[in-house]
RNA sequence: GGGGCGUUCGUCUAGCGGCCUAGGACACCGCCCUUUCAAGGCGGAGAUCACGGGUUCGAAUCCCGUACGCCCUACCA
């Protein structure tokens, strides 16, 4: 599928949006956009379109260091890719704008004065060095480390010192002592902190730049966003930022919490499979539809014996009360498996447009194949369609068809519990009724069979030595329609070529 | 160290107090189909529901501990 067909569906949904609920994805350009985080994004996606809602795409790039345009495009590539289409963001716009961070300064400064003004945050004029004794301290003494509140109740007076000495202030959010602070997670059920544990927390660098938890909260606010919903790793921030919404006199959205995909050691996701780029799995030969399969799938059920759902039925079928509460395993057999079943599913033209440039980059089809050139292959295609697991696999699937020189071990031509003399007789046989026989599977089949019979051979020695000569492989797709593919040129050819390949060998056959 | 969350076949899951001698999917094994390989059909093996205590006539399901795993614990996101 084309990204831009994708698109296309996307305007269908977004004329379609009826509710006001409002889900985002919120992404750093810090890296390429890798399987484990289309997880939240899936969810996300799906969680929108089930509800009628709107999905908002926001790009993270306050951490100006570490962005990157390149891992932008990756993010919008692969969601493009996945067909997770978004209703306002990047490249589309939308009433929020805009949609990057840094583009948003302004307001968290008004946020930020807010707070100071009304007491609910306060300067802090703390030192680097000086948080990190703490901290040192603090894990000596084997306790936790929490912001002793140095300059929580600073005078005007000390402030004024302080700036006098030269010292830029952060702003930290006054966190209430006691009491805790609690929500009913969408997928977790309700959790809760205890505000004392939190402790007073940075929501402006003293160099002016907002941090993280603040700029969120502001972004989700000000975008009305209805549903938080996002990994795992971000339940610890659930709390600092519903206090932040509370000390706004703001009410929090709901938040779900995505338990994170791990790998097969259990780590974190990152190391083999999960660290690919979700464009890498296009080269990879997978299909943007089995991939948005399994990931819907992985760790959410939809009440059903099967896995296999369409995009419609995944939307129509969802509930955020079956997305599992605990972290899923990524299986790539599962994947392979599914992204099989899609290829089968595919019409024979959409199969062959998907697997040109994989049989292009290996020079097996050449760049602007001529009518005969694209039906020949479309008809190797046929026979491995339902072969292959991934497009990745389809030029070495129907590579014998197209190849001049059949590279194998002649010794494959003595197909077992047969001789050399067999084979020399089957391949000779063959030969004379290939030249007059009509080129057609079901001729070929009844022809070889009589074949068969005259020789006083098994159906499977005299099939599988012709396989051999005709593919070069001992596996392949059913003989005749292999045979009535190939055409009698090439199939008397690669007969010759065999039987001279034998006539080498004299009365006895090199050990095998 | 502290806090939070999690724990049902190898993997993804169903299960919300009796339909469970725990169901389905992938993978695995066997049989059938068959010229090979796939695909398909049929069948099999595989989980004492992490462990230990309760509550209850009855627990995978409720409560409490323990273990293990993961995440967070920044003037990163």
């Amino acid at each position: 599928m084309a990204p831009c067909d994708t698109h296309t569906e996307g305007r269908n949904h977004e004329m379609t949006q009826t509710s006001d609920i409002r889900v985002r994805m919120a992404p750093g350009p810090t890296g390429a956009f890798h399987i484990g985080r289309t997880r939240a994004a899936i969810v996300n996606w799906i969680f929108a379109r089930h509800n009628r809602g709107t999905f908002v795409l926001r790009i993270e790039d306050t951490d100006v260091e570490r962005s990157r345009p390149e891992h932008l495009q990756s993010i919008l590539d692969s969601l493009r890719w996945l067909g997770l289409n978004w209703d306002e963001g990047p490249e589309v716009g939308g009433p929020f704008a805009p949609y990057f961070q840094m583009g948003r300064l302004d307001s968290y400064a008004e946020y930020c004065d807010r707070l100071l003004g009304s007491g609910h945050a306060y300067k802090c004029y703390c030192t680097t060095q000086e948080l990190d004794a703490f901290r040192r301290q603090a894990e000596q003494e084997r306790r936790p480390f929490r912001y002793p509140g140095t300059c929580r109740n600073l005078s005007a007076e000390e402030q004024r010192t302080k700036e006098a000495e030269g010292l830029r202030a952060a702003v930290r959010l006054r966190v209430p002592d006691d009491g805790e602070t609690s929500w009913d997670d969408l997928i977790l059920g309700r959790i809760s902190y205890h505000n004392d544990e939190i402790g007073d927390f940075v929501i402006r660098r003293s160099s002016g730049i907002p941090l993280y938890n603040f700029t969120v909260t502001i972004d989700d606010l000000t975008m009305k966003i209805t549903d938080v919903i996002r990994g795992q790793d971000h339940i610890s921030n659930t709390p600092k930022q519903i206090l932040i919404y509370r000390a706004l006199g703001e009410e929090p959205p709901a938040f779900g919490h995505v338990p994170l995909m791990v790998s097969s050691e259990g780590a974190k996701i990152g190391a083999r499979f999960g660290a690919s780029a979700v464009v890498d799995l296009a080269d990879m030969g997978y299909l943007p539809e089995a991939v948005f399969n399994y990931m819907a799938t992985l760790g959410i059920s939809y009440e059903a014996d099967s896995d296999i759902f369409s995009r419609d039925e995944i939307i129509r079928l969802f509930d955020i009360d079956h997305v599992s509460r605990s972290p899923a395993v990524f299986d790539a057999e599962k994947l392979d498996w599914m992204n099989g079943v899609y290829i089968r599913n595919l019409s024979l033209g959409d199969f062959v447009q998907r697997c040109l440039p994989f049989l292009q980059a290996r020079g097996l089809v050449s760049s602007t194949p001529s009518d005969d050139e694209l039906a020949y292959v479309s008809r190797a295609l046929s026979l491995e369609q339902e072969r292959v697991r991934t497009l990745a696999q389809a030029p070495e699937a129907v590579e014998f068809f197209v190849t001049d020189h059949l590279d194998y071990d002649p010794a494959l031509l003595i197909v077992k519990k047969s001789s050399l003399e067999d084979a020399r007789t089957i391949l000779e046989a063959a030969e004379d009724l290939c030249r007059t026989a009509e080129f057609e599977a079901g001729d070929l089949d009844k022809e070889f069979r009589a074949l068969t019979e005259r020789l006083g051979l098994k159906t499977g020695i005299v099939f599988g030595t012709v396989r051999v000569a005709v593919t070069g492989r001992i596996a392949a797709p059913p003989l005749f329609d292999t045979l009535a593919a190939l055409g009698r040129e090439r199939v008397l050819k690669r007969l010759g070529a065999a039987r001279r390949e034998l006539s080498r060998w004299g009365e006895t056959p090199p050990v095998q």
